[in-house]
DNA sequence: AAGGTAACCTGACTGC
DNA sequence: TGCAGTCAGGTTACCT
């Protein structure tokens, strides 16, 4: 489910409940998730209070300084995981996993799949948070100035030279740009007219500029309409996103393409679905 | 280093 | 109704 945009769409809703607030307590139901929740995170959590709510990619990063010692609380929504805010009597349902109790409001984590995870990074660790093995290897953010502009093609473009991978399955890895998912890789690519089979070292500079504006101009159209539910994504407040109905491509197979009504084709791209338009994205 | 595949897990849906 | 098979928004581990 969670793209940059479903993401994002969490941290802000959950900013407001947690800026400046004191954390007393952690409920872990089931620890076992992408990897097991920290058994020591409660011990660190409780008393701390929460300083930042920021993002990597598709990381939420709550920085907390508590007596026990200051450091980062590491959420990450795998593919069906979930953060709200809820009462602390609201019922538990099968797959709360962990709430974070802030007082009289609690941040829930759900997750059907479990493919989600919560991990802890000390302050003190002597790898910094950013060079994290979780972090290290992530691309640029796609709103930074190292993406915007003709920055961003210039970089599609130059960390590209001589990939024979598809760029379809260049975006999704996340090693040049972070954000990109199934769904927001076909839509980008068919803003920018690229077929998605297209050799990622085969592409010129000017289509990448073009690229790296879909890129930026989609995620944020998402973000404005408050991320993509297709099955179970829901914001910090349980809002439904609406962006899902915006879509171009994705999911639309044989249905008529909305610009040239030529039926949309899947493929089959390193285990995952692609959508495109074979007229509109010829090459 | 780059590329390909399998794995983690539950639920929804399809077809027999 | 039931059961087997397939698919789903992500990421990492482990092979060539």
């Amino acid at each position: 489910m969670p793209e940059l945009p479903e993401v994002e769409v969490t941290r802000q809703g959950i900013a407001p409940h947690l800026q400046g607030r004191v954390i007393d307590g952690v409920t872990i139901r089931n620890g076992a998730l992408r990897w097991p929740v920290p058994r020591h995170l409660s011990a660190k959590l409780t008393g701390a209070v929460v300083q930042t709510i920021g993002r990597r990619g598709k990381f939420i990063l709550i920085g907390c300084e508590g007596a026990v010692g200051a450091g980062t609380l590491i959420i990450h929504l795998g593919m069906t995981g979930t953060l709200r805010i809820v009462r602390p009597d609201a019922p538990v349902g099968v797959h709360d996993h962990v709430d974070i109790h802030l007082g009289a409001t609690r941040l829930r984590f759900n997750d059907p799949r479990r493919f989600g995870a919560i991990l802890w990074h000390a302050a003190d660790d002597p790898v910094p948070l950013l060079a994290s093995s979780h972090l290290r290897s992530l691309g640029v953010e796609p709103f930074s100035p190292a993406f915007a502009g003709e920055a961003g093609g210039r970089l599609l473009f130059q960390k590209t030279r001589g990939r024979l991978v598809s760029v379809k399955q260049m975006l999704l890895s996340g090693q040049i740009v972070v954000g990109v998912g199934n769904i927001y890789a076909s839509e980008s690519l068919f803003r920018a007219r690229i077929n998605p089979k297209n050799a990622a070292g085969r592409l010129g500079l000017v289509r990448y500029q073009r690229l790296a504006e879909e890129i930026r101009q989609v995620l944020q159209a998402a973000i404005v309409k408050g991320g993509s539910t297709l099955r179970d994504f829901v914001g910090s407040d349980g809002q439904r996103g609406y962006f899902q109905l915006d879509y171009f491509v994705y999911d639309r197979a044989q249905m008529p393409c909305r610009v040239c009504q030529t039926p949309v084709r899947m493929l089959r791209q390193g285990q995952r679905s692609t959508f495109y338009c074979p007229k509109c994205q010829r090459c």
